[in-house]
DNA sequence: TTTATATATGAATGATTGCTCATATATTCA
DNA sequence: TGAATATATGAGCAATCATTCATATATAAA
């Protein structure tokens, strides 16, 4: 094939990008998780929430954190459906509202090792 | 199974979560490719370069920004190992590092589109 | 070599964010 | 009911960050 193809076909795609770029709205939403797991407490808490549903008192004393600060993190994940929460007599319990969060961070460290291997 | 040996279970998994802490140096590298996809624009430049290699003036008039904006996130894509970049002519190409990436967003978008289906 | 084009980069700035502190709310226990 | 315990929440603050602006660097074209 010659030169020429290469640099029509590329015209081509550079063409359609521009026409399909994808909507700000749908990608918003894996943006914002995206953010969720971009922070080293928030994925402390969800890995510990891997293991087994935890009160916020018990997350804050397995991470040694203030009480506040996981309450504030865990309201964030709540709110992007990460977490969910149920109280039991005086306490609350947190637990994943969805397992495919652990298959999205192995997925990302298989890679991550991958890499690694890279160099 | 009794209700004590439930509490029975999870203090044992309490116990275990306090002793196995993951490593901060270990899950750092994670956090900061998730914090890199935690941005509108470094997601569509990743989306753009899923298509075909381009040019840094070719991103920047594909998504209408800046060309200074655009290289600043290239240069932090690039620092991740998620893009890689070569000369040709007076233009310097940027292409994906690692085809793993478009995984992992596909994956979370399935996610995403499973989740709203619960409501 | 001079000029034009493409990209990179440092400083400045406004916006976002994670934590702390103080306090409000809600449940249990005495 | 009143005290104690668990969690949530708003304000304040320091740190981080994405963009812009000005400018440096590097290649190509004249």
């Amino acid at each position: 094939m010659p030169e020429q193809n290469f640099e029509l076909e590329h015209q081509k795609a550079l063409h359609n990008l521009k026409q399909n770029l994808p909507d700000n709205n749908d990608l918003d939403a894996m943006v914002n998780i995206f953010k969720a797991f971009g922070d080293m407490t928030r994925v402390k808490i969800i890995l510990a929430l891997a293991e087994t549903p935890l009160s916020v008192g018990e997350i804050a004393d397995t991470l040694d954190m203030s009480q506040s600060s996981i309450s504030h993190q865990l309201s964030i994940l709540k709110q992007l459906n990460l977490v969910s929460n149920a109280r039991k007599g005086r306490n609350i319990h947190y637990r994943l509202s969805d397992q495919h969060i652990i298959t999205i961070f192995k997925q990302t460290q298989e890679h991550i090792i991958e890499d690694e291997n890279d160099f």
